[in-house]
DNA sequence: CTGCATCCGACTCGATACTG
DNA sequence: CAGTATCGAGTCGGATGCAG
């Protein structure tokens, strides 16, 4: 049965982010994307406004933080907290749920980043191999 | 000072995701990837060829596959072995630095997939007051 | 079998402008 | 401050066709 791929993987789990339409792998996607990372690990331990969160992370867009933000919150990740004052005062945390996703998302972070000497030097190798071989034909 | 917000983030490591510029987020979104983490889960620890990876992942086509399969092995997470006989037989399986950023990926994934229940029940959750509110409107 | 090249549509992303 | 709406560029991703 094709529902039952996780099994090759031996996680035995009731969901698999193998099967094409398995809804963790949507999930998966949020948390682990390009803002959903860098998002859940800005947050960290902190309750953070919508622009310091923004100055956080180098580089996201309104649009994106925002599109992040709601998608993390609907998953259960993230809370939203918004005071109706003025100025408009809206705060976000991690749920539960989502620090023990970023404790995770951490340890796989602080891995590549440590090791990203050896990735760095396993690029050089294989681009001096590939330009090699293209320079020579 | 800008450069320091990984401090920000408590790691201290010599490089940081948060920047935007940090050749760590590149192999980042490679191993967190849609078709990233899904390739190195579905490496675990054997020894796998192109068309059975393929199958591993429902989903997947053969240009991503390839595509994905390239950038970790130029990032020396993935090790290609080509016989040149015939028929041609492609090896695909994990470095050791590709085996320890595994072990992170599937914690993390079997973390979600764990929690897939509290998530879907967030969703809905965020999903009734939203159309709540739009249909109340 | 294992791939690469090309085409092309869908979707994502980011910049801008505007609202409360 | 905290977003939403819109639009255009760019990228992603799948299907097809071809090669070793």
């Amino acid at each position: 049965m094709d529902t039952r791929r996780s099994d090759s993987q031996g996680d035995g789990l009731p969901f698999s982010v193998f099967a094409r339409d398995c809804p963790s792998r949507g999930t998966l996607e949020h948390v682990t994307g390009r803002w959903g990372s860098l998002t859940l690990g800005a947050l960290g331990e902190d309750t953070v406004r919508f622009n310091e969160l923004r100055r956080r992370i180098d580089g996201v867009s309104e649009k994106m933080l925002s599109q992040t933000l709601h998608a993390l919150e609907r998953d259960g990740l993230v809370h939203r907290e918004a005071q109706t004052t003025n100025p408009p005062r809206v705060e976000y945390r991690l749920t539960e749920l989502g620090r023990e996703t970023t404790r995770r998302l951490l340890d796989l972070i602080r891995l590549v980043e440590g090791r990203m000497p050896e990735v760095l030097a396993a690029r050089e190798t294989y681009d001096a191999a590939h330009t090699a071989r293209t320079a020579s034909a």
